[in-house]
DNA sequence: AATCTAATTAGATAAGTATCGAATTAGATT
DNA sequence: AATCTAATTCGATACTTATCTAATTAGATT
Protein backbone atom coordinates (compact mmCIF):
# COMPACT_ATOMS: atom_id res chain seq x y z
CA UNK A 1 0.00 0.00 0.00
CA UNK A 2 2.36 2.42 0.88
CA UNK A 3 4.50 1.61 -2.61
CA UNK A 4 1.24 2.03 -4.54
CA UNK A 5 1.44 5.64 -2.78
CA UNK A 6 5.23 6.08 -3.58
CA UNK A 7 4.34 5.14 -7.05
CA UNK A 8 0.80 7.32 -7.35
CA UNK A 9 3.36 10.58 -6.14
CA UNK A 10 6.42 9.43 -8.38
CA UNK A 11 4.51 9.30 -11.64
CA UNK A 12 2.37 12.68 -11.22
CA UNK A 13 6.13 14.40 -9.76
CA UNK A 14 7.29 15.38 -12.92
CA UNK A 15 6.06 18.43 -14.95
CA UNK A 16 5.75 16.57 -18.43
CA UNK A 17 3.31 14.16 -17.21
CA UNK A 18 1.54 16.64 -14.94
CA UNK A 19 1.05 18.36 -18.61
CA UNK A 20 0.00 14.93 -20.47
CA UNK A 21 -2.30 14.83 -17.39
CA UNK A 22 -3.62 18.58 -18.28
CA UNK A 23 -4.38 17.55 -22.09
CA UNK A 24 -5.61 14.68 -21.48
CA UNK A 25 -8.24 15.84 -19.19
CA UNK A 26 -9.47 18.19 -22.16
CA UNK A 27 -9.36 15.66 -24.92
CA UNK A 28 -7.77 12.03 -25.90
CA UNK A 29 -4.58 12.36 -27.84
CA UNK A 30 -2.03 10.29 -29.43
CA UNK A 31 1.42 9.62 -28.56
CA UNK A 32 2.43 11.27 -31.44
CA UNK A 33 0.46 14.60 -30.81
CA UNK A 34 1.36 14.73 -27.16
CA UNK A 35 5.27 14.60 -28.25
CA UNK A 36 4.92 17.39 -31.27
CA UNK A 37 2.86 19.49 -28.10
CA UNK A 38 5.53 18.93 -25.36
CA UNK A 39 8.40 19.25 -27.90
CA UNK A 40 9.60 15.56 -26.98
CA UNK A 41 10.47 12.56 -28.82
CA UNK A 42 7.58 9.83 -29.42
CA UNK A 43 9.84 7.51 -27.13
CA UNK A 44 10.01 9.99 -24.44
CA UNK A 45 6.11 10.19 -24.16
CA UNK A 46 5.26 6.70 -24.48
CA UNK A 47 7.90 6.25 -21.15
CA UNK A 48 5.63 8.71 -19.06
CA UNK A 49 2.63 6.95 -20.57
CA UNK A 50 3.55 3.89 -19.27
CA UNK A 51 4.41 5.56 -15.52
CA UNK A 52 0.62 7.00 -15.79
CA UNK A 53 -0.75 4.24 -17.05
CA UNK A 54 0.95 2.08 -14.48
CA UNK A 55 -1.62 3.85 -11.83
CA UNK A 56 -4.67 4.07 -13.59
CA UNK A 57 -4.37 7.20 -14.11
CA UNK A 58 -4.63 6.89 -18.24
CA UNK A 59 -5.32 4.07 -20.96
CA UNK A 60 -4.93 3.06 -24.33
CA UNK A 61 -7.09 2.76 -27.45
CA UNK A 62 -5.82 1.36 -30.92
CA UNK A 63 -7.26 4.04 -33.43
CA UNK A 64 -6.06 2.66 -36.97
CA UNK A 65 -2.62 3.61 -36.57
CA UNK A 66 -2.63 5.54 -33.49
CA UNK A 67 -2.82 4.79 -29.57
CA UNK A 68 -4.91 6.87 -28.40
CA UNK A 69 -4.62 7.66 -24.59
CA UNK A 70 -7.54 8.95 -22.26
CA UNK A 71 -7.72 9.96 -18.89
CA UNK A 72 -9.53 7.94 -16.24
CA UNK A 73 -11.11 10.97 -14.46
CA UNK A 74 -12.47 8.70 -12.11
CA UNK A 75 -9.86 7.29 -11.02
CA UNK A 76 -7.99 10.73 -10.51
CA UNK A 77 -10.66 12.20 -8.33
CA UNK A 78 -11.42 8.65 -6.20
CA UNK A 79 -7.61 8.89 -5.89
CA UNK A 80 -7.33 12.48 -4.99
CA UNK A 81 -10.21 11.86 -2.22
CA UNK A 82 -8.53 9.12 -0.88
CA UNK A 83 -4.84 9.91 -0.27
CA UNK A 84 -4.51 11.47 2.74
CA UNK A 85 -7.03 9.07 4.41
CA UNK A 86 -6.58 7.85 8.42
CA UNK A 87 -5.98 4.60 6.10
CA UNK A 88 -3.27 5.86 3.90
CA UNK A 89 -1.18 7.34 6.10
CA UNK A 90 -1.02 4.55 8.48
CA UNK A 91 -0.55 2.22 6.15
CA UNK A 92 2.69 4.48 5.37
CA UNK A 93 4.35 3.74 8.57
CA UNK A 94 3.18 0.22 9.19
CA UNK A 95 7.13 -1.07 8.71
CA UNK A 96 8.73 1.50 10.85
CA UNK A 97 10.11 -0.24 13.89
CA UNK A 98 8.56 2.20 16.91
CA UNK A 99 11.03 0.91 19.25
CA UNK A 100 13.27 2.28 17.06
CA UNK A 101 14.13 5.15 19.34
CA UNK A 102 14.23 3.68 22.30
CA UNK A 103 16.43 0.79 20.99
CA UNK A 104 19.09 3.80 19.86
CA UNK A 105 19.08 5.31 23.38
CA UNK A 106 19.69 2.05 24.97
CA UNK A 107 22.19 1.78 23.01
CA UNK A 108 23.66 4.53 23.59
CA UNK A 109 23.57 4.75 27.28
CA UNK A 110 23.56 0.69 28.46
CA UNK A 111 27.22 -0.52 28.30
CA UNK A 112 27.92 -4.35 27.80
CA UNK A 113 27.94 -5.01 30.88
CA UNK A 114 24.60 -3.70 31.70
CA UNK A 115 24.83 -0.48 34.04
CA UNK A 116 24.51 2.84 32.44
CA UNK A 117 27.13 4.98 31.74
CA UNK A 118 25.21 8.05 32.87
CA UNK A 119 21.72 8.96 33.81
CA UNK A 120 20.31 10.46 30.75
CA UNK A 121 19.30 14.23 31.33
CA UNK A 122 16.67 14.51 28.79
CA UNK A 123 13.63 13.69 29.58
CA UNK A 124 13.08 11.81 26.30
CA UNK A 125 15.67 9.85 27.08
CA UNK A 126 16.17 9.19 30.20
CA UNK A 127 12.22 8.04 29.25
CA UNK A 128 13.42 5.23 27.08
CA UNK A 129 15.71 4.25 29.37
CA UNK A 130 13.07 3.71 32.46
CA UNK A 131 10.83 1.55 30.07
CA UNK A 132 14.18 -0.47 29.76
CA UNK A 133 14.98 -0.87 33.07
CA UNK A 134 11.41 -1.70 34.25
CA UNK A 135 11.74 -4.82 32.34
CA UNK A 136 13.24 -6.33 35.20
CA UNK A 137 10.35 -6.35 37.19
CA UNK A 138 7.60 -8.98 36.91
CA UNK A 139 3.92 -7.16 36.48
CA UNK A 140 2.00 -7.06 39.75
CA UNK A 141 4.63 -8.38 41.73
CA UNK A 142 5.46 -6.64 45.28
CA UNK A 143 9.10 -5.87 45.58
CA UNK A 144 10.23 -3.87 48.96
CA UNK A 145 12.42 -0.76 49.06
CA UNK A 146 15.70 -2.76 49.88
CA UNK A 147 14.68 -5.03 46.63
CA UNK A 148 13.93 -2.54 44.56
CA UNK A 149 17.07 -1.08 45.26
CA UNK A 150 18.97 -4.24 44.72
CA UNK A 151 17.85 -4.47 41.47
CA UNK A 152 18.42 -1.41 40.35
CA UNK A 153 22.01 -0.99 41.24
CA UNK A 154 22.65 -3.43 38.82
CA UNK A 155 22.05 -0.18 36.64
CA UNK A 156 23.42 2.95 38.29
CA UNK A 157 24.59 3.54 42.40
CA UNK A 158 22.21 6.48 42.57
CA UNK A 159 19.36 4.15 42.71
CA UNK A 160 17.14 6.39 44.81
CA UNK A 161 17.10 9.04 41.30
CA UNK A 162 16.11 6.06 39.49
CA UNK A 163 13.26 4.84 42.13
CA UNK A 164 11.99 8.12 42.26
CA UNK A 165 11.85 8.62 38.01
CA UNK A 166 10.21 5.07 37.40
CA UNK A 167 7.55 6.06 39.74
CA UNK A 168 7.87 10.25 38.64
CA UNK A 169 6.68 8.75 35.20
CA UNK A 170 3.92 6.28 36.21
CA UNK A 171 6.11 3.35 34.89
CA UNK A 172 6.24 1.84 38.73
CA UNK A 173 3.37 2.08 41.38
CA UNK A 174 3.84 2.60 45.34
CA UNK A 175 1.70 2.41 48.23
CA UNK A 176 0.56 4.84 50.44
CA UNK A 177 2.66 5.29 53.39
CA UNK A 178 6.50 3.64 52.87
CA UNK A 179 4.81 0.35 51.44
CA UNK A 180 5.89 -1.72 48.21
CA UNK A 181 6.38 -1.12 45.15
CA UNK A 182 4.92 -2.73 41.88
CA UNK A 183 4.85 -2.72 37.99
CA UNK A 184 1.25 -2.48 36.57
CA UNK B 1 1.28 27.20 -10.71
CA UNK B 2 2.23 23.97 -12.12
CA UNK B 3 5.79 24.31 -10.79
CA UNK B 4 3.61 24.46 -7.23
CA UNK B 5 2.29 21.26 -8.27
CA UNK B 6 5.47 19.46 -9.08
CA UNK B 7 7.20 20.56 -5.76
CA UNK B 8 4.08 18.94 -4.04
CA UNK B 9 4.40 16.01 -5.88
CA UNK B 10 7.84 15.64 -5.90
CA UNK B 11 7.80 16.28 -1.72
CA UNK B 12 5.38 13.06 -1.57
CA UNK B 13 7.08 10.90 -3.76
CA UNK B 14 9.69 9.53 -1.49
CA UNK B 15 8.59 6.15 0.43
CA UNK B 16 10.93 7.85 3.30
CA UNK B 17 9.19 11.43 3.16
CA UNK B 18 5.74 9.67 3.61
CA UNK B 19 6.53 7.21 6.05
CA UNK B 20 7.38 11.18 8.05
CA UNK B 21 4.04 12.16 6.87
CA UNK B 22 2.38 9.07 8.05
CA UNK B 23 4.32 9.41 11.98
CA UNK B 24 3.79 13.27 12.26
CA UNK B 25 -0.15 12.58 11.71
CA UNK B 26 0.18 10.36 15.00
CA UNK B 27 2.44 12.62 16.57
CA UNK B 28 4.91 15.58 16.59
CA UNK B 29 8.61 13.82 16.64
CA UNK B 30 12.30 15.38 16.96
CA UNK B 31 14.59 15.20 13.89
CA UNK B 32 16.59 12.65 16.11
CA UNK B 33 13.45 10.55 16.81
CA UNK B 34 12.44 10.71 13.54
CA UNK B 35 15.95 9.17 12.52
CA UNK B 36 15.95 6.37 14.76
CA UNK B 37 12.05 5.51 13.51
CA UNK B 38 13.24 5.39 10.20
CA UNK B 39 16.82 4.21 10.49
CA UNK B 40 18.26 7.33 9.06
CA UNK B 41 21.19 9.58 9.81
CA UNK B 42 19.96 13.06 10.90
CA UNK B 43 20.90 15.03 8.65
CA UNK B 44 19.34 12.79 5.87
CA UNK B 45 16.21 13.57 7.77
CA UNK B 46 16.78 16.94 8.04
CA UNK B 47 16.62 16.84 4.12
CA UNK B 48 13.35 15.32 3.71
CA UNK B 49 11.88 17.76 6.37
CA UNK B 50 13.41 20.56 4.53
CA UNK B 51 11.01 19.60 0.92
CA UNK B 52 7.92 18.55 3.44
CA UNK B 53 8.34 22.23 4.51
CA UNK B 54 8.95 24.24 1.68
CA UNK B 55 5.78 22.62 0.64
CA UNK B 56 4.22 23.56 3.70
CA UNK B 57 3.03 20.20 4.82
CA UNK B 58 4.94 20.27 8.19
CA UNK B 59 6.42 23.14 10.70
CA UNK B 60 9.28 22.98 13.31
CA UNK B 61 9.19 24.11 16.96
CA UNK B 62 12.22 24.80 18.79
CA UNK B 63 11.37 23.18 22.14
CA UNK B 64 14.98 23.06 24.43
CA UNK B 65 17.03 21.05 22.47
CA UNK B 66 14.94 19.69 19.91
CA UNK B 67 13.73 20.88 16.69
CA UNK B 68 9.63 18.92 16.93
CA UNK B 69 8.32 19.24 13.84
CA UNK B 70 4.23 18.62 13.38
CA UNK B 71 2.23 17.93 10.23
CA UNK B 72 0.14 20.82 9.26
CA UNK B 73 -3.52 18.53 8.36
CA UNK B 74 -4.58 21.37 7.39
CA UNK B 75 -2.56 22.10 3.98
CA UNK B 76 -2.64 18.37 3.65
CA UNK B 77 -6.43 18.20 3.46
CA UNK B 78 -6.84 21.48 1.30
CA UNK B 79 -4.09 20.75 -0.92
CA UNK B 80 -5.49 16.98 -1.63
CA UNK B 81 -9.06 18.95 -2.36
CA UNK B 82 -7.88 20.90 -4.72
CA UNK B 83 -5.18 18.95 -6.63
CA UNK B 84 -6.81 17.97 -9.72
CA UNK B 85 -9.44 20.89 -9.96
CA UNK B 86 -9.87 22.42 -13.04
CA UNK B 87 -7.91 25.33 -11.94
CA UNK B 88 -4.80 23.20 -11.35
CA UNK B 89 -5.06 20.94 -14.99
CA UNK B 90 -5.90 23.49 -16.93
CA UNK B 91 -2.82 25.87 -15.05
CA UNK B 92 -0.30 22.54 -15.85
CA UNK B 93 -1.57 23.19 -19.41
CA UNK B 94 -0.88 26.92 -20.02
CA UNK B 95 2.79 26.86 -21.39
CA UNK B 96 2.02 24.36 -23.98
CA UNK B 97 2.01 25.48 -27.73
CA UNK B 98 -1.00 24.04 -29.23
CA UNK B 99 -0.56 24.46 -32.45
CA UNK B 100 2.96 22.47 -32.08
CA UNK B 101 1.23 19.27 -33.49
CA UNK B 102 -0.26 21.50 -36.65
CA UNK B 103 3.55 23.20 -36.88
CA UNK B 104 4.86 19.60 -36.85
CA UNK B 105 2.78 18.52 -39.78
CA UNK B 106 3.64 21.55 -41.84
CA UNK B 107 7.24 20.82 -41.31
CA UNK B 108 7.06 17.34 -42.32
CA UNK B 109 4.56 18.26 -45.60
CA UNK B 110 6.06 21.44 -47.14
CA UNK B 111 8.42 21.84 -49.03
CA UNK B 112 10.84 25.01 -48.87
CA UNK B 113 8.63 26.89 -52.13
CA UNK B 114 5.75 26.10 -49.82
CA UNK B 115 4.16 23.31 -51.97
CA UNK B 116 3.55 19.72 -50.83
CA UNK B 117 5.04 16.83 -50.90
CA UNK B 118 2.24 14.73 -51.04
CA UNK B 119 -1.69 15.10 -49.56
CA UNK B 120 -1.68 13.27 -45.71
CA UNK B 121 -3.87 9.94 -46.15
CA UNK B 122 -4.38 10.21 -42.44
CA UNK B 123 -7.23 12.51 -41.19
CA UNK B 124 -5.30 13.85 -38.65
CA UNK B 125 -2.35 15.06 -40.71
CA UNK B 126 -4.91 16.31 -43.46
CA UNK B 127 -6.77 17.90 -41.33
CA UNK B 128 -3.43 19.87 -40.21
CA UNK B 129 -2.44 20.95 -43.68
CA UNK B 130 -6.03 21.85 -44.56
CA UNK B 131 -5.95 24.59 -41.55
CA UNK B 132 -2.82 25.32 -43.20
CA UNK B 133 -4.02 25.78 -46.32
CA UNK B 134 -6.74 27.68 -45.49
CA UNK B 135 -4.98 30.63 -43.94
CA UNK B 136 -4.26 31.21 -47.90
CA UNK B 137 -7.92 32.80 -48.11
CA UNK B 138 -9.27 35.84 -46.75
CA UNK B 139 -11.90 35.42 -44.51
CA UNK B 140 -15.83 36.39 -45.53
CA UNK B 141 -14.53 37.37 -49.34
CA UNK B 142 -15.55 35.35 -52.50
CA UNK B 143 -13.83 33.14 -54.66
CA UNK B 144 -14.33 31.60 -57.80
CA UNK B 145 -14.08 27.87 -58.45
CA UNK B 146 -10.86 28.83 -60.69
CA UNK B 147 -9.36 31.48 -58.89
CA UNK B 148 -9.74 28.46 -55.73
CA UNK B 149 -8.31 26.14 -58.25
CA UNK B 150 -5.27 28.61 -58.75
CA UNK B 151 -4.41 29.29 -55.11
CA UNK B 152 -4.25 25.80 -54.59
CA UNK B 153 -2.07 25.05 -57.28
CA UNK B 154 0.89 26.25 -55.26
CA UNK B 155 -0.12 23.56 -52.89
CA UNK B 156 -0.07 20.62 -54.90
CA UNK B 157 -1.39 19.58 -58.47
CA UNK B 158 -4.75 17.62 -57.10
CA UNK B 159 -6.76 20.82 -56.32
CA UNK B 160 -9.75 19.15 -57.03
CA UNK B 161 -8.75 17.00 -53.92
CA UNK B 162 -8.03 19.89 -51.73
CA UNK B 163 -10.84 21.99 -52.33
CA UNK B 164 -13.14 18.88 -51.62
CA UNK B 165 -11.84 17.88 -48.91
CA UNK B 166 -11.37 21.37 -47.25
CA UNK B 167 -15.34 21.38 -48.14
CA UNK B 168 -15.59 18.61 -46.19
CA UNK B 169 -14.00 19.56 -43.34
CA UNK B 170 -16.38 22.39 -42.91
CA UNK B 171 -12.83 24.89 -43.90
CA UNK B 172 -14.55 26.64 -46.61
CA UNK B 173 -18.22 27.05 -47.56
CA UNK B 174 -19.84 26.79 -50.66
CA UNK B 175 -22.60 27.84 -52.28
CA UNK B 176 -25.63 25.96 -53.29
CA UNK B 177 -24.87 25.08 -57.26
CA UNK B 178 -22.04 25.42 -58.34
CA UNK B 179 -21.55 28.74 -57.04
CA UNK B 180 -18.95 30.84 -55.47
CA UNK B 181 -16.64 29.54 -52.14
CA UNK B 182 -15.79 31.63 -49.26
CA UNK B 183 -13.71 31.04 -45.55
CA UNK B 184 -15.95 32.27 -42.78
C1' DA C 1 1.95 -10.53 -49.35
C1' DA C 2 4.46 -6.40 -49.14
C1' DT C 3 4.93 -1.94 -47.38
C1' DC C 4 4.04 1.88 -44.25
C1' DT C 5 3.42 4.07 -39.83
C1' DA C 6 3.09 4.70 -34.94
C1' DA C 7 4.33 2.76 -30.69
C1' DT C 8 7.22 0.48 -27.80
C1' DT C 9 11.53 -1.37 -26.11
C1' DA C 10 16.54 -1.33 -25.48
C1' DG C 11 20.78 0.92 -24.69
C1' DA C 12 23.36 5.00 -23.59
C1' DT C 13 23.96 9.41 -21.47
C1' DA C 14 23.22 13.19 -18.56
C1' DA C 15 20.78 15.36 -14.91
C1' DG C 16 18.75 14.88 -10.47
C1' DT C 17 18.61 13.26 -5.75
C1' DA C 18 18.83 10.17 -1.46
C1' DT C 19 22.17 9.13 1.64
C1' DC C 20 26.14 9.48 4.46
C1' DG C 21 30.11 11.54 7.21
C1' DA C 22 32.23 15.74 8.51
C1' DA C 23 32.03 20.48 9.66
C1' DT C 24 29.34 24.19 11.21
C1' DT C 25 25.58 26.56 13.52
C1' DA C 26 22.08 27.55 16.98
C1' DG C 27 20.59 27.11 21.38
C1' DA C 28 20.46 25.22 26.36
C1' DT C 29 22.47 23.75 30.33
C1' DT C 30 25.95 24.07 33.77
C1' DA D 1 31.61 32.05 29.95
C1' DA D 2 32.30 27.44 28.73
C1' DT D 3 30.42 23.23 27.36
C1' DC D 4 27.27 20.17 25.51
C1' DT D 5 23.56 18.65 22.15
C1' DA D 6 20.60 18.60 18.24
C1' DA D 7 19.99 20.45 13.85
C1' DT D 8 21.57 22.01 9.71
C1' DT D 9 24.72 22.64 5.89
C1' DC D 10 28.39 21.01 2.85
C1' DG D 11 30.80 17.85 -0.12
C1' DA D 12 31.04 13.36 -2.01
C1' DT D 13 29.01 9.12 -3.74
C1' DA D 14 25.77 5.94 -5.56
C1' DC D 15 21.33 5.28 -7.38
C1' DT D 16 17.49 6.74 -9.97
C1' DT D 17 15.42 8.53 -13.99
C1' DA D 18 14.32 11.75 -18.03
C1' DT D 19 15.72 11.96 -22.51
C1' DC D 20 17.53 10.73 -26.88
C1' DT D 21 18.74 7.52 -30.88
C1' DA D 22 18.35 3.17 -32.87
C1' DA D 23 16.12 -1.18 -33.27
C1' DT D 24 12.05 -3.82 -32.88
C1' DT D 25 7.14 -4.74 -32.72
C1' DA D 26 2.26 -4.39 -33.79
C1' DG D 27 -1.13 -3.12 -36.98
C1' DA D 28 -3.18 -0.99 -41.17
C1' DT D 29 -3.17 0.10 -45.79
C1' DT D 30 -2.24 -0.98 -50.51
Amino acid sequence: MSDEMVTFFKALADANRLKIVGLLAQQPYSVEELAALLNLKASTVSHHLAKLAQVGLVSAKTQSYYNVYQLDEKALQSKSRNLFSQENLAASVIDVDSNAYDNKVVKDYVRKDGSLKTIPAQRKKLEAILRYIVKSFEINKRYSEKKVNEILSKYHEDTASLRRELVGYGLMKREGGGGDYWRE
